[in-house]
DNA sequence: GAGCATGCCGTGAACGTTCACGGGAGCGTT
DNA sequence: AACGCTCCCGTGAACGTTCACGGCATGCTC
């Protein structure tokens, strides 16, 4: 005899088809004590041909014993923000918690759908956002939010630091006898990025020029076109720093096709670095802390324990020497 | 006045604060009408100050509007996994879905710990599994389950054909002359993988000899020494097939340090053979369809409509040419 | 045979929210 | 003055589960 389907199947129809009360199902199934093993047995047939299955809603809500948070992340498919995600979600799995995963695919369209829906699924919010503040307050309501690599002062957020870790890039560059270096920028709005302004500094403590630079777009074709144009405007340069590895990867391509020597220094440090040949030099993110620190932050919210502050929330980055340069 | 932290704020301390009934606090924070104006900003207010945030719990059971599905992968970090993820992150956003994702790290203890928790967390569950199928009954408890790239007949099951694929590989290499073909496998157990079974049924067709395979580690370096060693048992190799893309990147490395001329063919496809150089051919699986299909056999058992069956919830994999053979 | 412990089971209550309904105040219409 | 309409607002009920408690047998002890 078949239910029917849209109507759910409660532990009272289990409890009837059993010929027992709600509470001796609940003891059946959750293998608790204080139930004959022959009344158990019958309960979990019951139940399976019933097809029951617990509302997690009604079990969360006697039960509040799970928390899980929300990740957003604007794609995926970015080594970048894949180690990011992966490193979240072992710290969430290390304190129990369950991550809902929300790819919002660079759009600020996806990211309302996502805002508007999040808020009534997960306990906090953790991950990367382009909205506004006041966007961003207006639906998560006091709820728990860690932005990454953004500052706020409205939410906590974990701070990407980057002038030591570049300085040292362009140190060792220069140790190397490079003097005309240039570099790769990616600008998704008008302004250059913290990148370029870490690189320029970087530069001015050796009194170098920053006139190479380019804009590439952040794909490993667009590093390689751009590196193109930048040896086009630029001949004399011998080393680029860029914008991220992805665009690294595409110019060192560019420089093998070219039969060039030059050296490379990307920005990331992902293990997407040690695939390519040779394997690239970059100036390294700790992903790993990124993810666990964004699950930390958030949990200390939730317990209303005295949060993260400062440089206790700050990632630095730091060279990482391998092949490239 | 600080709140008691452990007691939870309900809507009736909003109620009470704001002078005001639950159903009224209710219409203000849903944007429902018949509310004056005056009133749902009182509300607001008092919602605000007390830091109010409605049981998510308490609202999907009077209203189960919404789904979510666990997403269970053994290594984010492998970009195979990566793409599968995404592909069906973006498959159940369309559905208007929510996905908890779950890492196991290749490991069968964390795969019993996510099987422990997760039958109490989502409405069904997706993805690769390596436990045994009475382990998985056991506690998904007829939740519907969509295993992907592993035949089982207790469970909806999403299946990788290669045969014709690799077929055409071999065909593609045989037509460029070579005669010499051999494989870098990889064996997680002791018998070989259906990717080797399917090689040496596409060599027999040729009447070629398939005595030149090795087993090699999942990465780029376990690529590069399983390449080494094969080329020193077998030096008139010409070309090798290898279980996946990382392995075959890992070859191509040993390849070009070696100096060596030699046809590489990977398996999978992956958007991360367009990164190295040469840009890599491969035996592509279409992750997005993967991804696709699983959520939409889950999305039919869950409404209890007629499954996918058959060749329906199979992917084929094709040979995609690109510049490595 | 009275008393007591033990094993097994059922009944009210509670969790926090929304839905369906009812009702009062204020104003205009006839 | 009675009626009706609109605008607000509140009260019981329901969602499905677990917890705390109480109760009925049964068997054992003295």
């Amino acid at each position: 005899m078949t239910q029917k389907l849209t109507q759910r199947i409660t532990i009272n129809d289990v409890a009837s088809a059993a010929g027992v009360s709600r509470q001796t199902v609940s003891r059946a199934l959750n293998d608790k004590g204080e139930i004959d093993r022959e009344t158990k047995q019958r309960v979990l047939d019951a139940a399976r041909d019933l097809g029951y299955r617990p509302s997690r809603f009604a079990r969360g809500l006697v039960r509040p014993d799970t928390t899980s948070i929300g990740l957003v992340i604007p794609d995926l498919l970015n080594p970048f923000f894949t180690e990011v995600a992966a490193a979240a979600l072992e710290a969430a799995r290390a304190r129990g918690w369950h991550v809902v995963v929300y790819d919002t695919a660079d759009s600020l369209e996806e990211e309302r759908g996502t805002l508007q829906v999040i808020g009534t699924q997960v306990d906090a919010v953790v991950g990367y956002f382009s909205l506004s503040e006041a966007e961003l307050d207006e639906h998560t309501r006091g709820m728990p939010v860690v932005l990454i690599g953004r500052q706020s002062p409205r939410f906590s957020s974990i701070r990407i630091e980057g002038a030591a870790g570049v300085r040292s890039a362009v140190d060792h560059l220069v140790s190397a006898g490079h003097r005309r270096i240039g570099m790769l920028d990616y600008a998704n709005r008008a302004d250059p990025s913290d990148r370029h302004a870490w690189f320029c500094a970087a530069m001015a403590t050796h009194g170098l020029a920053t006139d190479a630079v380019t804009t590439a777009a952040q794909s490993v074709a667009g590093g390689a076109e751009a590196l193109v144009e930048l040896l086009d405007r630029h001949p004399d340069v011998t080393a680029v720093f860029t914008f991220n590895d992805i665009i690294a990867i595409g110019a060192l391509r560019t420089v093998r096709r070219l039969g060039r020597e030059l050296a490379v220094i990307g920005f990331d440090g992902l293990q997407l670095g040690t695939v390519v040949d040779p394997e690239l030099t970059s100036v390294a993110l700790d992903t790993r802390r990124i993810g666990a620190l964004a699950v930390e932050q958030a949990a200390r919210l939730l317990a209303g324990a005295e949060p993260l502050a400062g440089d206790d929330l700050v990632v630095q980055a730091v060279l990482l020497l391998r092949e490239s340069a």
